[in-house]
DNA sequence: TTTTCTATCAGCAAC
DNA sequence: TGATAGAAAA
């Protein structure tokens, strides 16, 4: 594309952001400011400036926004892009540890551990080290690690006396040849530290770095970049739109960025062309409350457009059913498609009530966020094989499904090679194979034989598996050959509808597998490289094809990023938005919150519907439920209230009666 | 010793 | 509602 068209094209902020190459570039890109657009014309001007593909590094936070970049970057330059890196920081990460993480001590079959796995195995040490069971809420402490590793928190008293534990988990990972997610970041940092010839072939190679979300890194992945970056370094992010702090995200970033790189230059976009005029009043409107933030003045020329409208539905199943109504209603009238619709929810227990509503008024959704497909537990069976066959010393995954399905080998088994695995201080795959060729075992016959029978599946499945074309195939049969459909059956008795979801679940994951190996742009097909891309997935993918047609309902957090026309925001009670457990934490915290219901506000395009029920199951009981806050937040001259029409209650209805008197005596 | 049954507990966001 | 830990049954 030559200037003059990009000129054309682009406002006159984005025009410099554009075509700045060189030097250290700051980008403060407000909500919908085009700034996905200003990052992939970047990319594109800088391929058609003459400068290799190989030199140009972008990094997202989420797959989908690397995939999605890659994609347009695609279109507007019609090249192929083989040798330009759009990734994830995570998978970045691996991809330097799969080259040289044997210099660290591991093996470069190395497994990730996600956050499940990671909890079980602080479990298995905790209980080794003996803890006893109250000191070991393996959820606090998984958090307390992981803040540790990226650099949010120091050892304090406090929290002194889990250092052992610290150490102990550690051991194991690289006892097991595994790494977490927090090392995907940490130990290339190390392996800089250490091996400054690798720090030095990547600095070589990388001379054009880009960050998106920069809001929302970490001090690890902060000096992760800053390892990288030699000076043509550019950086978009928007303080308002930092939602990931308990990740450790630091916008203070941002002024760190200024700091390091002082002939920094700044660029603001602050047209929003995605909104329109209410829904961006109303967004700062919320915002303005919070101090902690570079002062902006967003503005859209997109007309005013309708009110905010916000309901109060009774209880969640009346939120719910006003949800689906009023998607029916517009799907017909303004002739919308399921797919220009997104419902919004705090927290994923929300979802449990729309779903159910979508699925009883057959409109067809997806989910994306939260316990996501690679969460299920029947998918992580499968995984947890596939990870066992590919690192035998992966100790967690190896207990996942030792006796999944059942297969004889219980508790006492494990035990004594447990034992034997920490006498040795070997892996229990190593204490296994040793166990089954002494002499003299410990073992009865029978224990002996489910053993070997175990260790023949997995070594025969490993010939197959690592041998060859032909992934998915192969995954179909070992999931034959564990029986897996008979034991979900034997499991879910009581609820066959249970096994056969569980069983679909397991086939539309095969059918991945298939898609991924078939596409022509993978190189690699193998099981490791599958294992690899895995781990990192985690809401987004799958297939983006069946997508389209449906409501996209998920969590905040999931949104950051996306754009709907329409946008439903449920739950907008106290102690969901701003969420209580947030604010127990540190009351400073609803700055945050706020920022969170911010970004909900500016998904919107042309129209938000708020809804904040009186009353909500929590648990067992149901509890009545105050408005969010930030409801008042919103200029009262951009919303229409609707109060609820059914059982309301004596004195409320006097109230109501009041309110409507006042209105029309004015 | 392993499996099945029952009671109890806890539930925020994600690479 | 689901997952998990401990008790009873096979």
């Amino acid at each position: 594309m030559q200037i003059d068209e990009l000129k054309k094209e682009l406002n006159k902020e984005q025009f410099e952001a554009v075509t700045t190459l060189e030097g250290p570039l700051l980008i403060i890109a407000g909500a919908g400011s085009g700034k996905t657009r200003v990052i992939t014309y970047r990319i594109a001007h800088m391929l058609e400036s003459g400068i290799p593909q190989s030199q140009i590094l972008a990094l997202t936070f989420t797959n989908k926004a690397a995939k999605e970049m890659e994609e347009r970057v695609k279109a507007l330059t019609g090249k192929k892009l083989q040798n330009l890196t759009v990734s994830t920081f995570h998978a970045f990460g691996v991809k330097i540890l799969r080259q040289d993480i044997n210099r660290l001590g591991w093996r470069e079959n190395f497994s990730i551990y996600d956050d499940v796995d990671r909890n079980q195995l602080i479990k298995e040490t905790g209980k080794e080290l003996g803890f006893t069971a109250d000191a070991l809420d393996v959820f606090k402490i998984g958090n307390l690690f992981s803040n540790i590793k990226i650099g949010r928190w120091d050892w304090q008293s406090a929290n002194d006396m889990y250092k052992p534990l610290y150490e102990g988990y550690q051991e194991g990972l690289k006892l097991f040849n595994a790494v977490d997610f927090d090392d995907l970041i940490g130990l290339p940092i190390k392996l800089f530290h250490e091996h400054p010839d690798v720090l030095e072939k990547y600095r070589n190679r990388y001379k054009y770095i880009m960050v998106d979300e920069f809001q929302d890194t970490s001090l690890q992945q902060y000096e992760f970049m800053h390892l990288l970056a030699d000076k043509n370094v550019a950086v978009v992010g928007d303080d308002d739109q930092s939602i990931y702090s308990w990740r450790g995200a630091n916008y203070e970033n941002i002024l760190q960025f200024e700091k390091d790189f002082p002939d920094v230059k700044e660029i603001r976009l602050e047209q929003n062309y995605r909104s329109t005029e209410t829904i961006l009043a109303a967004a700062n409107g919320v915002i303005s409350h919070n101090t902690n933030r570079k002062d902006k003045s967003l503005w859209s020329g997109n007309g005013s457009g309708k009110p905010i409208e916000i309901y109060m539905p009774e209880n969640e199943a009346a939120e719910a059913d006003f949800i689906v109504e009023s998607i029916q209603g517009i799907a017909m009238n303004e002739k919308r498609k399921y797919d220009d619709f997104g419902v919004l929810i705090r927290a994923n227990t929300l979802s449990r009530a729309i779903e159910e509503a979508f699925l009883q008024s057959n409109i067809p959704y997806t989910m994306s966020g939260g316990t996501s497909f690679f969460q299920r537990k029947e998918i992580k069976d499968i995984i947890s094989y596939l990870r066992v066959i590919a690192n035998h010393d992966d100790d967690i995954n190896l207990l996942r499904i030792i006796n999944t399905p059942r297969r004889g080998i219980g508790r006492k088994t494990i035990e004594q090679i447990n034992e034997i695995a920490n006498s040795q201080g070997c892996s229990l795959w190593t204490s296994i194979t040793a166990l089954l060729s002494a002499q003299e075992s410990p073992l009865g016959e029978k224990t002996k034989q489910d053993l070997q029978d175990f260790v023949n599946l997995i070594t025969t499945q490993r010939a197959s598996l690592l041998g060859g074309k032909g992934l998915a195939k192969k995954v179909k049969a070992m999931v034959e050959e564990i029986n897996y459909w008979d034991y979900l059956i034997t499991e879910y008795q009581k609820n066959e509808k249970a096994a056969r979801f569980k069983f679909l679940n397991i086939e539309s994951l095969i059918n991945s597998i298939e898609t991924w190996e078939n596409n022509p742009d993978n190189f690699d097909s193998g099981l490791y490289a599958y294992l690899n891309r895995i781990t990192l997935l985690s809401r987004d993918d799958m297939e983006d094809a069946n997508l389209k047609g449906k409501v996209n309902l998920m969590t905040i957090h999931a949104s950051k990023g996306l754009e709907f026309p329409i946008v439903f925001i449920a739950g907008a009670e106290e102690g969901i938005i701003p969420h209580a457990r947030c604010l127990e934490e540190d009351p400073n915290n609803i700055e945050e919150e706020r920022r969170l219901f911010y970004v909900a506000i500016t998904r919107a395009q042309d129209k938000l519907f708020i809804s904040s029920c009186q009353k909500r199951r929590k648990m067992q009981n149901v509890v009545e439920c105050v408005p969010s806050p930030f409801l008042d937040e919103i200029p009262a001259n951009l919303v229409e209230y609707h109060q609820p029409e059914t059982e309301v209650s004596c004195d409320r209805a006097i109230e109501i009666l009041e309110m409507m008197k006042n209105k029309f005596t004015i």
